[in-house]
Parts: structure tokens; C-alpha cells; sequence
RNA sequence: CGCGGGAUGGAGCAGUGGUAGCUCGUUGGGCUCAUAACCCAAAGGUCGCAGGUUCAAGUCCUGCUCCCGCAACCA
């Protein structure tokens, strides 16, 4: 039987500057997402990237004394390995500046103006002739330019424009008639009351202010809007073609199952792109989720309040599968998440050193010094093993229900009950008085089958979260059996094979200790 | 009255109108296989404020206070 397909993106990012541990939520949650659909037996594929072009990183490459195209190259390289130090899975890490892509991007604008929905207008707005710059009524600063203070004036250019307005009606009853396409509901609220109720306006979709961008063909004064060239990065580099002649691989993973972006850039993703896709005959994404922000405290994180925490630092100070756990445990579902270094260590001392490495460890322990690590028959089954075995055969489905809501945190909870209840079970059967009684070492030896088993179902949903800390947990049991179908039963553990030897999988952490370190690091 | 969200024990969050839950922290106890870890128990909440509907409201309605986000071409 064929494979179900299930197509998933992250936001393309914007090379403006490394990206800071906010960003990097946002690949960690979709490559969760993957990970456990590939491990459901999907055929994924996860694209995420850089996004290019725009008057922003014109300036900063210019500042910096570089060519834009340079200035890029760096700055996806750094986002690349950013991405990578977190252990994500991405099937492609797209570019914007890609030739392919530009050319399609071209053709897809062309396409639209042939077509009637682009048409060249007459762009009106407060000019700053020194800082070349317009501005909205509102982002002046006591009237004046924001920029420079100096005086603004009325003025006008060509610019081309896309017809959102003819589409309005169109996207007000798609979203209606599917209640999912905007997730959280409160984004979808807040799109729909602020923007698409009141009427769409036409939107401006070219510059001539800068050059750093891809060309309108027929016109060659003007650069096309970076948010059409970003967003068509979801088709184009999947092998779309504007003529008829898409890819296989088009066909196969079009429409994305999920679009995963920040609540920021919702508004393009939930009415400029809707519209250029209806506008192109192209079918809707099946998803489009808007997750919150990181903040630090209860701050924003900026450069100017110097509170900005990097992936890549945070990975040396705690490790890649602490961080990961972090984000994906404490980021609620749909408001805000908080990120500190004392967060940090308390959520990696109680529930990765204490409730998952500490089980690991007793447990591996306790073989390896009652059978020398080897697994026994569980011949001594004991009423009280049922509700046992049934908590852990039932977190499957209840991870599965949290994941298909994209509710990760839940997930993890109902993923860590395996091992909490485990921890108690331990206590239930005390194991180190069986041992004592040479009568009792077939019950001995089925309750230690019973907890490694129980490890192998927590470790084997694991991987999608924690992908080393799972695979190391598979190597101490020595297994090779991590497959989602094994979780059906309770006997997927070779009797005969050995244990290897126990290795903390998490240090607990020094609290204080650390919290100095840090500080002594920042100076 | 621009729109939306939020206000629940020390902290972070869940909560479909019917005895207020979870994780962490705190306190006491137990155990000793294990990373001073694990298990049990307890303390701690007038569920932002004021009204109303209902046999019954954290949950519905109205008003108010405070906090946050969005407000269009800036990616």
C-alpha cells in the first residue's frame, strides 16, 4: 500500500540576521511534527529555507560592505547550521535567490498580469525624499519621517498592483466553510474581523525604491514584492510550473498539509497567498497555524533590550535534546511561551534528569545487578501488572489525538505518564526486596522485563522529540525494535539479549552553580 | 465604543454549567534499585471586580478594571 502523504513547512527566514532561539522554535516544532508523522508511517516532506530578497537586507549587506548575494549566502549558511545544530529533519532547505525559483517567480507574476488580476496603478503615500522612503500616516513620528524627523510630502509612482478585492468574498467563505484552515481560532478571529470583513485592498506588489529582488520581466523598473516571491517558495521549489508542466513531486505533496509560521505573519499567509493560489488554480493549503512567541521573562526579545537568546548557545550550555524539550514541552499551544535560564534548569533537572535518565538508570542498574543485564521471560505475571500494562499501552493513541491537534506540549505529557507511571511501579513491586528472596526471582525477573518494556514504548514515541537521547536509550537496552506497530504489544523485547551498561542520560544541573557560569559568560 | 486574546493556590498552565485539576516548588513521611533521584501524603485558591440568568456558574449574560497582541503594504 502506498504511503499517505503529509507535506509540512516551516516559514522561510528572513536573512536580515541570525536567527535567535524564537525563530529557531519554529523548525524544532515542525521537525516534532515530521518526525512523529514519518514515524506513523507518512511519506513527509519538510521544507524550510531562507528568504532572500527585499530593500532591508539590500541596506544591511551595503552596510556591512557586501554584496547583497554575499551578505545572503552568509547569513543562510549561519541559519543552516543553526538548523542543523538542533538535529532537524528538513527533506529541503530552500533559498530564495535560487535561479529556478526567480524564474518562476517572474513567470508566476506574469502570469497574473496576463491574466488581469496585477495591474499597474498609481501608488500614493508620504514621501521622505533624503531616506528615498514611504511611509502610512501612522508610522510617522509627530508627522514627520520616523527615519530621519525630517518633513514628509504627498507623492505618487507607478507600481503594480494585485486585485485582493475581487477575491474578498472568495476567502471570506473558504475560511468560513473550513474551520481549520486557521488554527489557533483566535488568529483566525482576529484576521477575519480586522482585514477580510471590512474589505480587502488592492495590494501594491512592486517597488522601484531598491533593486534586490526578483526583476518584473516586462518592466524591468520594477522589483517584484518579496512576499510573493517568499510565499510561492512552498510551490516552486516543490516543482510547480506555471504552464502546465509541474513536477511529479508537485503533484504528489500539493496542497501542504501544514504551514507552520509565526503569529506575526499570519496575515500573508492567510490572505495574500490564499487569493495568489485561488488566483492560480491551485488548490489551499490543508492548514495554516499560526504558533505564538518566545519571550524572555516577560519581554519581547530585541537586539535594543539585549535580551536575546541564541539556539546555538543555549545548545552548548544544556544540549541539543534539553533545548528541544524545552520549547516543545513549555511553549503553550496558543498564547505566549516564557524562556529563562532558570526555566531552563529547572525543567531539565525534574523531568529529564529525574523522571526519564533516572528510570533509565535504576532500571538498566537493577538488571545488570540482578541478571547481569539479561532479559528474562515474564513468567509471573501479577493481577496488579494489568493497570500497569494498560496505562502503557494507552498513551499511543492519546499522543496520537494531541499530535493531530498540533498540541506537541500535550503530546509530551501524555508521551512522559509512561515513564512517571513506571517510576511509581518501581515502588509498587520493589524490586530490590525480590531480590532478596532467590523464590521470587521469576517475578523479579518479569517486573524488570515489564519496566524496560515500558521504556522501550516511551523511547519509541521519544524519537520524534528527542531524537539522541532516544537513540541512546535504544543502545542501553540494546533493541532495535522502534517501530510504532510494536506498541501494540507488550512483548517486544528479545528474552535472551543483553542490556549494555547504564549511562546518565541527563546530569541533574547546579542550579546555582550554572546561573553564575552563565553570568560569568555573558561579560 | 476599532478588532482579538488573557486575568484560576508561590510559579507555569488545564478546565464540555453540576464535589476546582495538572506539572514544578514548599512541608511531613516512606524507600534505598537509582543522578540527594523515586513513591505516598499534606498545606496552599472568595477561579480580576460588580451585578444578573439558573435548582446549580471558573464555565452563560451585562458593566467595569488591568495586561498582551493586531491595526495593511514594514517581510
Amino acid at each position: 500500500m502506498e504511503k499517505e502523504k503529509f507535506y509540512i513547512s516551516t516559514a522561510i527566514t528572513y536573512t536580515s540576521g541570525k536567527p535567535h532561539i524564537g525563530n529557531t522554535y519554529e523548525i524544532v516544532l515542525a521537525d516534532a511534527i515530521a518526525r512523529y508523522k514519518r514515524l506513523t508511517g507518512y511519506d513527509v516532506y519538510f521544507q524550510t529555507g531562507t528568504d532572500e530578497h527585499g530593500q532591508k537586507i539590500e541596506e544591511k549587506a551595503s552596510t556591512a560592505g557586501q554584496k547583497p548575494q554575499e551578505f545572503v549566502d552568509n547569513v543562510a549558511l549561519e541559519v543552516r547550521r543553526i538548523w542543523d545544530t538542533m538535529n532537524t529533519s528538513y527533506d529541503r532547505f530552500v533559498r530564495t535567490t535560487n535561479p529556478s525559483h526567480k524564474e518562476m517567480v517572474s513567470k508566476i507574476f506574469k502570469k497574473l498580469y496576463d491574466q488581469g488580476d496585477i495591474y499597474k496603478g498609481q501608488y500614493e503615500g508620504l514621501y521622505c525624499t533624503p531616506c528615498e522612503s514611504f511611509f502610512t500616516e501612522n508610522q510617522l513620528v509627530d508627522g514627520k519621517c520616523p527615519d530621519c524627523g525630517r518633513e514628509v510630502h504627498k507623492e505618487s509612482e507607478e507600481a503594480y498592483f494585485f486585485k485582493l478585492g475581487k477575491y474578498s468574498a472568495w476567502l471570506e467563505e473558504y475560511i468560513e466553510t473550513h474551520p481549520h484552515f486557521i488554527e489557533p481560532e483566535s488568529r483566525k478571529n482576529e484576521i477575519m474581523n480586522n482585514f477580510i470583513k471590512p474589505g480587502l485592498q488592492d495590494l501594491c506588489v512592486s517597488r522601484t525604491s531598491f533593486k534586490w529582488g526578483v526583476p518584473v520581466t516586462f518592466d524591468e523598473n520594477h522589483v517584484i514584492y518579496v512576499w510573493i516571491d517568499a510565499l510561492s517558495n512552498y510551490i516552486t521549489f516543490l516543482g510547480y510550473d506555471v504552464d502546465g508542466n509541474s513536477s511529479e513531486d508537485f503533484h504528489k505533496y500539493w496542497p501542504a498539509d501544514v504551514h507552520l509560521i509565526g503569529k506575526d505573519i499570519l496575515r500573508f499567509h492567510t490572505i495574500y497567498w490564499p487569493i495568489m493560489l485561488h488566483a492560480l488554480g491551485l488548490e489551499m493549503p490543508h492548514k495554516i497555524f499560526g504558533h505564538p512567541w518566545i519571550l524572555y521573562g516577560n519581554d519581547k526579545m530585541s537586539k535594543s533590550k539585549g535580551n536575546i537568546m541564541y539556539a546555538d548557545d543555549l545548545v552548548s550550555l544544556f544540549g541539543v535534546d534539553a533545548i528541544r524539550y524545552y520549547l516543545l514541552h513549555e511553549i503553550p499551544f496558543s498564547s505566549d511561551g516564557t524562556i529563562t535560564y532558570e526555566l531552563i534548569i529547572e525543567r531539565i533537572n525534574s523531568d529529564l534528569a529525574n523522571v526519564l535518565g533516572n528510570l533509565v538508570n535504576r532500571t538498566i542498574s537493577m538488571s545488570k545487578k540482578y541478571f547481569d543485564g539479561e532479559i528474562l521471560e515474564p513468567s509471573a505475571k501479577e493481577e496488579m501488572d494489568q493497570e500497569f500494562i494498560t496505562t502503557i499501552l494507552s498513551a499511543k493513541d492519546k499522543v496520537e489525538r494531541e499530535m493531530n491537534e498540533l498540541r506537541i506540549s500535550s503530546a509530551l505529557d501524555e508521551l512522559f505518564e509512561i515513564f512517571r507511571r513506571s517510576n511509581k511501579y518501581i515502588d509498587e513491586t520493589m524490586p530490590w526486596v525480590l531480590a532478596k528472596d532467590p523464590e521470587k526471582k521469576d517475578r523479579l525477573a518479569t517486573v524488570l522485563y515489564h519496566l524496560l518494556e515500558a521504556i522501550r514504548h516511551g523511547t519509541v514515541l521519544l524519537q520524534a522529540f528527542l531524537p539522541d537521547t532516544a537513540n541512546e536509550i535504544f543502545h542501553q537496552l540494546n533493541t532495535e525494535n522502534r517501530y510504532m506497530d510494536s506498541l501494540d504489544d507488550f512483548n517486544g523485547l528479545d528474552v535472551g539479549s543483553h542490556l549494555n551498561d547504564p549511562h546518565p542520560l541527563f546530569e541533574r544541573i547546579d542550579k546555582e552553580k550554572k546561573l553564575v557560569e552563565i553570568e560569568e559568560m555573558e561579560k
